[in-house]
DNA sequence: CTAGGTGCAAACAATTTGCTGCTCA
DNA sequence: TGAGCAGCAAATTGTTTGCACCTAG
């Protein structure tokens, strides 16, 4: 039933791969598992995705996980976002998708994603209204989830 | 010309005065002094601040703006923000006063305040839509002011 | 082979906290 | 007077970097 979710990371897999060689770099079994807890959960901080990989690789340290993120940071593989907590959260970004925005649960801290056309419009009528080029956003909602409420 | 912002001032350092002898603490020269400092000069950051304070009083050590600041932030009279640039910049907020949010050049730092009744009234739609009860929000645009295109 | 990667520990940077003397209410 | 501050420096926390050894290509 996660057929697609798998082609899913093949394919960002794949470009993981083509990006670093392309830039001299090699692929490692630390990078693609990295890569590979990453991709199927989102939204997680350096701690958590290393304790996630660790599971796996018991060898694996924390400044390859941050040197790993880094390089997909720099492919443009994955996106940082700083919630209040004070750690950067990271989830894969792929190609050709819509950019998402977050809905936090300032309680249990969940995080839902969703995307809204008419916002980004008015975006861009905001920034041109004020001379800017607008190139990015970030926006995050804070609120109570249905079960916290 | 700015008697208004001064009778601004005022009235926010008031409150500031109010809040903290309602909670029992005390207000004293360096945290008026930050206060005002910060209140004349939005967006700054914590040594941004620091620096600005100990041009009027050279005696003021930094653990104190950090914690006059969480002081602000617990009576809800300053806003923090975290961009990229990995420091907290703080802002007053003035109780009656709209939200407002960042739209910051990407070359040159610089950061316009804007507010948009129609994003959000959006916010409020999309929380709802995924049983949300939204509190807040934060959002921030990200491009080129018009000296840096 | 060898440029580049890894893990570890030390270095950094932002923020917090313990402590001792000082001060507002 | 006494509970609560201020300043300093040491401690924490998140992130980066130097180095000696290891490995993908």
């Amino acid at each position: 039933m996660n057929a697609g979710r798998l082609a899913g990371f093949d394919g960002w897999r794949d470009l993981f791969i083509d990006r670093i060689s392309r830039d001299n770099q090699r692929m490692t079994p630390q990078r693609l598992q990295i890569a590979e807890t990453l991709y199927h959960h989102g939204h997680l901080n350096v701690d958590e995705l290393h304790r996630r990989v660790r599971d796996i690789d018991q060898t694996v340290g924390y400044a390859t996980v941050y040197r790993t993120l880094k390089l997909l940071e720099r492919y443009g593989l994955v996106e940082v976002s700083h919630f209040a907590d004070g750690t950067a959260r990271y989830e894969v970004h792929v190609g050709g998708e819509d950019h998402h925005d977050h809905m936090i649960c300032t309680r249990c801290g969940k995080i839902v994603e969703f995307e809204n056309e008419a916002i980004e419009a008015l975006q861009v009528e905001i920034a041109q209204a004020h001379g800017y080029k607008l190139t990015n956003h970030r926006m995050d909602l804070f609120g109570l989830c249905p079960s916290c409420q």
